[in-house]
DNA sequence: CGTATACTTGATCAATGTCAACAAGGGTGG
DNA sequence: CCACCCTTGTTGACATTGATCAAGTATACG
């Protein structure tokens, strides 16, 4: 076991596989579920009566709106929890990438016992804490406004996930969901993500095997991107701090 | 109490002062401390030794790159919960928009506690659950690509969160935030939040009574721009969705 | 009252959305 | 095993939007 310690407290990755007290804390409340590749998990707006820990597998939560377009696209991968309700209603719906395992985690009775198990209660915290950062990180990326860097973002975060995961970063990358899925994630139409990949293809960043399938080539240009270190430095000033009153 | 149902279980909302069972959670954890305009409650990728639970004021969180632009700006209003960890170190900077009090939580004595209170967990994860899908909303903000859009879905975001707090969906509005923080936030340019300020004036859609107070003057109006409603409706393919395996 | 900050407005231009056509790839059934 | 088709991805041309630079106005604060 490599995290043991990282993933006692309450801080520290919540990334990958279930650990032991995990596995644990949801044996008796969960029930194990098969989703085929594209099923939907759940609806927006469905009334919401589970969470779903996924186990194996990818998946992604989106937003409809009324034009058709998908918005507010986030992944999921092994080791993530989601499904969380807004007023007993999921905020978004959810779909597998490909075929995937989930836990199926019935609201009420997670409620009951996490009044008297307090290590639920920091596993849930955890995996919460752990959400918020990564939805965090997809908001600091969608602040961008190049196309360029955005792409190159999305791939570090990805990257990222998958060190926390392994404990290594991996040499290659492969990604389960499609251009227009990333476009719908990161804010940009499908065409300025094919666009990009090409583009950080040509200049040697990236080196692709398939579509989907690659490997980060030049790893100073490509965190030189991700860091938005502009070609030409141009300082603004301070942000304005007062003393704690 | 206008709350207790809604505030009793893992769903409902967590906005606004604080029940009396959140009280009691954090009394003998968390110390009380003030915070002037623009102080910094904390810096990014310090260590983390304390959450902040806002009691009064206003507060934002945010990320500045290497260039000096603010990204991922989220504001805090009473009873959010801030200052997660990743890492043991904040994600993300936290400064007061104007004279504010939080509870200063205490990050390990907050963990011990939760081994053997299982009501302060339930605290915990309503709050962080609250926090996921307010972070939720501000992606599909900013997957809009309609300055327009995304200006009138951020004041929907604030009057929403208000009417929660409330209960009653307020008649005016007022901006703690400037112009400028409003623009890190949907991922705008400040002049274009200005120019979508002036635009939504004209279109008498808002009727300002000054730079930052002003009330939804054209609800029906107001609304298909929140709502994304195409003046020309372009209808797209449905979503592929195969069974569940 | 004066100065710094916040906000507005205008002009220009690069970047990305959109429309359109085409290429590639994967799966299915003959 | 091959041919076909449907999905996915690429590339090009063009129009539009918002970023940027710049100037000026209003507001708040000392």
């Amino acid at each position: 076991m490599l995290w043991p310690a990282a993933r006692s407290g309450l801080a520290g990755s919540a990334a990958g596989p279930l650990s032991s007290d995990e596995k644990l804390a949801f044996a008796t409340l969960a029930t194990t579920v098969q989703f085929g590749k594209n099923a939907i998990i759940y609806r927006d707006s469905e009334r919401a009566e589970f969470l779903y820990l996924l186990l194996e597998g990818a998946a992604k939560s989106f937003t409809t709106l009324p034009d058709g377009s998908n918005r507010g696209v986030t992944f999921h991968f092994p080791g993530d929890l989601f499904g969380w309700p807004e007023d007993n209603r999921y905020a978004g719906a959810a779909q597998a990438l490909k075929s995937a395992t989930a836990l199926k985690i019935p609201l009420e009775a997670l409620e009951a016992r996490l009044r008297s198990d307090p290590g639920l209660a920091l596993v849930l915290v955890r995996k919460l804490r752990y959400h918020v950062v990564q939805q965090y990180r997809q908001l600091v990326l969608l602040g961008r406004n190049d196309a360029i860097g955005r792409v190159a973002t999305f791939i570090a975060l990805l990257e990222r996930r998958e060190q926390e995961e392994k404990g290594i970063r991996p040499l290659r990358l492969h990604l389960p969901m499609s251009r227009s899925d990333i476009a719908d994630c990161v804010g940009l139409s499908l065409e300025a993500v094919s666009r990009a990949f090409t583009a950080l293809e040509g200049r040697g960043v990236l080196s692709f095997r398939s579509k989907r399938h690659f490997r980060v080539a030049d790893r100073a240009a490509f965190q030189a991107l991700v860091g938005h270190i502009p070609a030409t430095v141009k300082p603004k000033r301070a942000v304005k701090e007062e003393v704690q009153a």
